[in-house]
Order: structure tokens, then C-alpha cells, then sequence
DNA sequence: GTTGGTCTAGACCGCTCGGTCTAATCGAAA
DNA sequence: TTTCGATTAGACCGAGCGGTCTAGACCAAC
């Protein structure tokens, strides 16, 4: 694909429906090119001319579920957890939490997405997209954790990176752990939402 | 494979080993038979006299896998969970958590092939296997959580479902969380682990 | 009308996969 | 020594894969 712009065809609408069907019901090993562009109506040629390869096209529609979360976010900006500068860690982490939620009833295909792309870590496309992506979240994330350990919030015989790894896996995992399917309530999911960072905040916070 | 009786066959453990290189290493659709056949330089002919298919094999060594894990924790029965009633659910926890990692450390094998198949969720070999298997040990773990919320222990306003849900996803991925490798030293990873049920424990009990 | 670049169609390629099939080998029983 | 079931070897099969290649459709420029 040329990076350098935003490129368009004819059936771009319908190839970007049928890879994503494919991606979010398969990982990409075991998705098939040939099933994505049967579906697209869409020959072989014609994908071949616009994308490099499958990793390409894979790529590339990460690339937009992560710009479609980022805008997303920006757009709720008043909710933002940087701006909430008093507030504390946990406060933070409802906040985001809440947003990625909000996020995945909106855009559920690109939040399944995500889930399955978080499912390849080991194999090399998890590398190739992770250095293509830029983690700048994980780098906010870790800021916040070090404040909140600064300011002494966090239980003292805590280790940080014990902190960190706890926060990081458990957020990014929380609707693995309550197996939310597509179509559960907003608010069902909020309610276990909140639960879940008052465990956190009992379990970690002094 | 004829489930009768421990079959056996002249390279039946280069078979085994080859097997169990492969699938600690790639999971179940993207292991290839040809590749472990030739590792342990076998014909296709013997190895479809021995099994059925690549499933077959898969879920003998799955099998061997878990009875090696009882076999383990049998033979240290006076550790045994089950048998310490006085004590409260952490203290359990901790106990069949540290047995878990010894067995993690002695057969990092079986301890690798039971992690990729974990991570088999949502593929049809997964609930094939669970059906094989038939999981005693979730059942054993509930009704311990359900002995701990009777008798009051847990903050009361986490439903059971949810201190359920919680205690077995994260007793389960608690490697995963804190990314712990094959060559890991026993008493760091002992450490993490007291540290990780103090959480746990902070986070649900009063 | 001819040229030449853009885009599409789909046959084709080489490869790997899980699985099948048949001929050969082997060893014990008769 | 012959026989016969148990076991092995590996050629072979059809299918699917990602990716390549060429012929031609289309269309604007001249």
C-alpha cells in the first residue's frame, strides 16, 4: 500500500468489511486471503495492486481501528485522564476504562480487532505491528502508575514494576475476564467495570 | 489411538518429544504433523497405525500433561488445599498456586503445552479437549469460593460471580501476567506469587 | 484514432498441509 | 519353510494457501 496517502478504489468499502469479518473471526495466520477477497467481489489482481501482501492489508486495518480509538478519545477530551490532574490513579482508571468501553460498544468490530491482534503477542506480525502502532498509551499508562507511587498512594512493600505489570495486564484483560460478548448492556458492563477497579484500588492502594 | 490401554511402539518417545517441541510452539492449527514426524524420524505410515490425526496425538499429550499435574500434586497430599479446613481461602490459594509453580518449574514442558492450549479459546479443539479432560479442579476451586463467602470473608458487596470470575481467570494467568520465561528463577517467581495473592487478598476479602 | 498509463480479472505457480493407500518388511506360529 | 497378522515406509492425493503474471479493459491525452 502507498503509506504516503490515503488510497481509494472502487470497492475499498466492501475489501475493508470482508478483512475484517475474516480478522476478527480468525487470527491472521489462519485467515484466508482468497476467503477475504471472495467476499470483497474483488480479484486477486486488483488487491495485489493496491496492498503488498496480506500483512499489508492487516496492517493497515489496525492501524485504522487504533486512529478510529484515538479519535474517539479525543473527542470525549473534557473526560480525558490527563486533565484530571487532582484526581486520583483509580479515578484515572474508571475514567479510561469507561472510554475504551464506550469505545468497544461503538466500534465493536475494531474493539474485536484489538482482542485478537492482543492474541498474537509471540508471533512476528504482534513486533512488526506494535513497532508500526507506536505503544505511546502504555507510555501515559506507566506515568500515571509512577505519580500515584510517588505520591505514596500505592502499598509500600509493592514493588513498582509489580504495580505496573498488575495494572497493565489486568485493564488490558478485563473483558477477557467477565467474557463480554458482542451484544452484552453498556450498563451491565460499566457495573462490573466499577467492581473491578475497586478490587484494584483495595487491593493495591494504601 | 486406541484409549483402552497405554499403547506403545518402538519410537514411541521421540514421537512424544517431537510433539511436544512442536505444539509448545506453535498451536494447535499452525503445528505441523509433517514437521513432528520427521523430527522424530517416523513415517507417515506408523504414525496413522498409532492415531487417528494430528488431534489424536494432540490430546493424548494434553492428557499426559494433566495427569502428570495430579500425579504431581497427589504426591504432595499433605499440601493439599482440600485438607487444610481451618484455613482461609487466600491461604489456600497460596498453597495450590506454589504447587502449581513447582510443577511449572519440573515439567516446563507440560507446563508450556497447557499455556498455548489455554490460549486455544474460541477454536473447536478447545472445548473438545475440556470435554476429554472434564474439569474436576474449576469445581473443586468454586466450591472453595463459595465456602469463603458463606462464611463471610469476602467484602460482601462483590457478588460471588464476580469474586469467582476474578479468582480463577487471574490464579490462571498469573504466569502470563507477570511474564515469567522458561529459565526463571523458583524463589523470585515464589515471591511475585506471595506478593500477587496479598493483592488478591486486599483487593476481595474484609 | 492511436498511444500509454491505470486498474482489473483470473489462470497459474510452488508449496505445505492433513490424510490415504499399497507394497514391503518383519517375526512368531505352524 | 511357509504363512500370516502386525507394523512400517513413503509415494501419492486433493485442497488450500499466499503470491505472480499476463492479457485485456478502460480512459484521458494527443
Amino acid at each position: 500500500m502507498e503509506n504516503t496517502a490515503e488510497i481509494d478504489f472502487e470497492k475499498k468499502e466492501e475489501l475493508i468489511k470482508a478483512a475484517l469479518d475474516e480478522f476478527t473471526e480468525k487470527n491472521f495466520s489462519e485467515a484466508s486471503l482468497n476467503t477475504i477477497i471472495k467476499k470483497a467481489g474483488i480479484s486477486k489482481g486488483s488487491f495485489y495492486y493496491h496492498f503488498e501482501n496480506k500483512e499489508d492489508l492487516y496492517l493497515y486495518l489496525l492501524n485504522h481501528a487504533f486512529n478510529a480509538k484515538w479519535e474517539f478519545i479525543r473527542a470525549r477530551g473534557d473526560h480525558n485522564p490527563a486533565t484530571l490532574e487532582k484526581d486520583d490513579l483509580f479515578a484515572k482508571i474508571k475514567i479510561q476504562a469507561r472510554l475504551g468501553a464506550e469505545f468497544a460498544a461503538a466500534y465493536p468490530q475494531y474493539y474485536q480487532l484489538a482482542m485478537k491482534f492482543s492474541s498474537e503477542k509471540g508471533h512476528e506480525i504482534y513486533d512488526t505491528a506494535l513497532d508500526m502502532l507506536g505503544n505511546k498509551s502504555e507510555n501515559i499508562f506507566d506515568e500515571m502508575v509512577e505519580a500515584a507511587i510517588r505520591n505514596g498512594n500505592i502499598k509500600d512493600h509493592f514493588s513498582r514494576d509489580f504495580v505496573v505489570k498488575i495494572l497493565r495486564y489486568l485493564i488490558n484483560h478485563f473483558n477477557e475476564i467477565f467474557d463480554h460478548q458482542e451484544g452484552i448492556g453498556l450498563d451491565e458492563l460499566l457495573a462490573d467495570l466499577d467492581n473491578f477497579v475497586d478490587f484494584l484500588k483495595y487491593g493495591l492502594s494504601r
